[in-house]
DNA sequence: TAACAACCTACCAAAATAGTAGGGAATAAT
DNA sequence: ATTATTCCCTACTATTTTGGTAGGTTGTTA
């Protein structure tokens, strides 16, 4: 499951997300109007930002906005951000792999089960983006 | 992520399975075959009993046992049983539905491509058996 | 130089994870 | 009947993760 950390991410970024191309947001302004916890949220638009996900602007008419069009930011990468590995073990992740102890991976057959998985749950994360997210909210 | 226990789990399923039909397993073979802490197996095998995916005898020549063929336990079975939900988010979550506060579900964008997300994963997951695991593994 | 707004460091409480301890209850062999 | 065997049950504990909060610092603009 992800983290109410990453829910909050998803929703600050869907936001920034319908207003792109409008001039940066600032975060009291999407704290209220998505409902998250001011300083927690200041904390996850940090981290996207040094994600290279937003830029950001300080001083008056500054906040934040997305760096790139909401059509070029996947759902798995904002995951991997927020929350981490999206594979189901560590031995399987692409980008957070770690060897499993006791388990010989060449013939895992756990671990060929979740590299199956893995890719099945990619193959949409990876294609789905922002925009999408915005465009199926009715 | 599984937990290191629903890891734990599959172990000891695959062991059970590579010896179904043979008669039951000791807890403590089990343990020592898979290298898994005695007394936490213990309790991930008890549990795995209340869900009616093994059964048990005691005394001697005693032990734990699948109750039906490898070919009929599937990957997700045993992850809710162990690990929980297996959508991204409780409000897609067919197993362990929430529903997510501040969030109108008709009209949630993320919602939706949560559910497609858990969809594929549920196609892998509820096809593979636990006999899936043990020919894949070489 | 004041105001504004993001940035940074540090802290904290609650929950989840990964176990451990120790005895109780059922079963089988003697 | 008694003993050995083996699973069953309740409770406890240490560590890590999660979900925040507090308060000051730095950069920007007017």
């Amino acid at each position: 499951m992800l983290s109410k950390k990453t829910q909050y991410a998803f929703r600050a970024l869907s936001y920034l997300a319908e207003n792109y191309g409008k001039g940066p947001l600032l975060i009291s302004t999407i704290s209220v109007a998505k409902k998250i916890p001011l300083k927690f949220l200041e904390n996850i638009l940090n981290e996207l930002k040094k994600a290279d996900l937003l830029e950001s602007k300080k001083g008056k008419g500054g906040g934040y906005s997305l760096r790139v069009s909401p059509r070029n930011i996947n759902l798995a990468t904002v995951i991997r951000v927020i929350n981490g590995p999206i594979a189901l073990l560590p031995c399987v992740s692409l980008n957070f792999y770690e060897k499993c102890e006791d388990c010989n991976e060449e013939n895992c057959g756990l671990r060929k089960m979740m590299t199956i998985t893995r890719d099945a749950t990619l193959k949409i994360l990876e294609k789905k983006t922002l925009n999408d997210i915005v465009l199926a909210a009715i």
